[in-house]
DNA sequence: TGTACATCAGTGAACGCGCGTTCACTGATGTAC
DNA sequence: TGTACATCAGTGAACGCGCGTTCACTGATGTAC
């Protein structure tokens, strides 16, 4: 957010110090406390410093959520490249299966960092560009397995053939894979909001009085969707 | 919440009446402000009363959440049970479909009470015994779905078997329906979580860059969700 | 039917709190000659 | 290598704000005899 990059003197390395350092604070409250009791001067207090010292490193409370919020993508996205990099490349299902609960492990170990970034949007607080680049990336992962199946010849597009006006819905995405088959496409993003919808009932209480042992439950589920992803549905 | 039943003298009345005219005030700043800047006294002031005045009718600024939480539950108790009422019974696609369109819909008019009762919980608030019974009924409409479809041959058990631990996960809400083979029930759940993943990528702004005619889109895919419910897939 | 008392809605002042942000400052660290 | 100046991190006090909740009170509405 506010590292200087020039030359990396005694003070640049400090300077980046702090930052992390705040950083951290940030996050540990937020995950105590949650998005919208996060502080900038409760930050400062754990940090020992005087409140409007932290200003030095982050010019307002949004840009202090604004770090979070792209740590919290890039949390996502190396969780998911790095379980997606411990299976057998062709193992596609494999795959699928490693990022699905990847993402829902993170989740559950950070469950304030998941809410701040797939809840609730914070009231009055605009995205700015800056959380792009992170939020692609943290689904690009799943869609390399589209693109690697289609390649393969292991996904092949289904029966159910899209619209023109469908295609045309798809098109912001479709520009950004121009190989993946419309009809994958939609596949594979039903599956990854069908994920979050999991991770969200589970998260948010809404399995309370309806299902026991949700790591199981999730499992068989996760497998569901994996024949959607692959079209062996 | 705080209604005596009473026999209804002018007193009672009266009391009935401004404790509804307290609850769409705060309704109405939970669709301006969002849950988390919902204050009492601002609620107070709309209401042209002194802040302590509200105290008469909850007892605190959590009581009117509840509220508003049963409230939230019980419009999507009502949206989706009239919009499955208008689809011919036997016609188990179409209350699918009805059913999904009208919470998007509501959704999408009431975003805030959405993200109250669907997205992030507030940190802080645990939710009372108040809320069981109303988040069952939103549910309940779906469940029919199933019943009717199971009843009539038309939804009949798919070829995935579940394996014990998979049946034993499901116990709580199988009780509640134990004439719903478990892979019914599974299949119904899964694409209500997508469901409500699907409204919450939308509303919560994942889409953007991604997908344009969201309403196009949504149809789409909830017709996929159809088959997933149908067992047609 | 009328009076005495109890109930209750709403008032107004006050409590203590924590917040984001600004500002003039001090002193230490870096830079240019 | 040493000195003069600029940069910058952090301080401490203050700003104005709105919040939830408590409390003693006033007056109006209901109830019991």
């Amino acid at each position: 957010m506010e590292i200087e990059p020039a030359r990396p003197g005694a003070r640049a390395r400090v300077r980046a110090e702090v930052t992390h350092e705040l950083l951290a604070i940030a996050k540990q409250h937020l995950g105590i406390h949650g998005a919208a009791a996060l502080s900038l001067r409760a930050v400062a207090r754990d940090a020992g410093m005087v409140s409007s010292a932290v200003y030095r490193y982050f010019p307002s409370r949004d840009d202090l959520l604004t770090a979070l919020i792209v740590d919290g993508f890039e949390q996502v996205a190396e969780t998911t490249a790095r379980a997606d990099a411990s299976v057998r490349r062709n193992d596609l299902r494999g795959r699928w299966m490693a990022i699905g609960r990847a993402v829902q492990a993170w989740a559950i170990e950070h469950p304030h960092e998941y809410s701040l970034i797939y809840g609730t949007p914070i009231p009055g607080y605009a995205a700015p560009e800056a959380t792009i680049v992170p939020v692609q990336r943290a689904a690009a992962t799943m869609v390399a397995i589209l693109s690697d199946g289609v390649a393969s010849g292991a996904i092949t597009s289904q029966a159910r053939a899209l619209s023109r006006a469908e295609k045309a819905a798809l098109a912001p995405v479709q520009t950004a894979f121009p190989d993946l088959p419309p009809d994958t496409l939609a596949r594979g993003l039903l599956a990854w909001m069908s994920l979050f919808g999991m991770i969200s009932f589970e998260l948010f209480g809404h399995l309370h009085n309806v299902v026991d042992d949700k790591a199981v439950f999730f499992e068989h589920e996760l497998g569901r969707l994996a024949d959607l992803v692959l079209g062996t549905a």
